[in-house]
DNA sequence: TCAAGTACTAACATAAATGTAAGTTATGCG
DNA sequence: CGCATAACTTACATTTATGTTAGTACTTGA
């Protein structure tokens, strides 16, 4: 739960209420987003999908960063009424729009962080166990 | 300080260490980091020209931000011997080369902030006093 | 009956980021 | 001498982000 005023709070609402940078990099600055955003770029995933690809994560975690996606309309989530139940994330169309702003964010770490392999590697991060 | 060791830093350097985004919004991340770039993009900016365009920043996270920019090769710091002292923060090459990827994360921005004017606005957030 | 699978939630705990207020250094100027 | 200025630093305090562990509901299959 948030504070409900504090000089910290007042001061992101100012930066990102007037700053359009600062807005796009509230929304995907996460820790776990753009490795989120990579793996639903190729399409949908169930829940146990992304959990799979992302052993480190902490689910609380995990669901914090989907929940916080989806209530800033970059996924979409579904759920199938069925037992065992399934729950299948995608991105919306306004997180299919970031495509660009994730391409050349991986652009220039690729070329300027070290040890970068100088080849696109997608936020591989963790493989599927 | 930092920890020597947690999950939360050993999940940090998995993911800066693998993945090239995350890296990329590693650097530029900070709260005020997107309004430092801006006001540097125009030009060398005395330490104090900084703080009169950003009243609500306080004095010592202006200077963790500007640290760590300069730790990551961002932005160079140029004392004059003078008295009363004179800095002047200036963008490095590298950090020039971050133009492209700020000038997308602000037309991102620009078209799906709420409220935005749909002009791009550069990080104003507050005026010079 | 009992374990297994799915997608979570709750209570708790820690680490990191950000903010506050006061003090520091060095020297020119009146 | 005493004040002003620039660019900080220090010690402390708070807020936010992230992580741990255990538990939930529901039904199917062994």
């Amino acid at each position: 739960m948030r504070k409900q005023s504090s000089t910290n709070l007042e001061n992101e609402i100012l930066i990102n209420g007037n700053c359009d940078m600062a807005y796009t990099l509230d929304l995907i600055g996460g820790r776990w987003k753009p490795s989120i955003l990579w793996r639903l770029a190729y399409g949908a995933l169930r829940y146990s999908d992304l959990r799979r690809s992302l052993p480190a994560v902490s689910e609380r975690i995990l669901i914090l960063q989907l929940r916080e996606m989806e209530a800033d309309g970059l996924i979409s989530r579904k759920v199938y009424p069925e037992v065992p139940p399934r729950v299948e994330y995608q991105l919306t169309d306004l997180g299919k729009s970031l495509e660009p702003v994730i391409n050349i964010l991986t652009d220039w770490g690729s070329e300027n962080r070290p040890n970068s392999e100088k080849r696109k590697v997608r936020c591989p991060v963790l493989t599927i166990k």
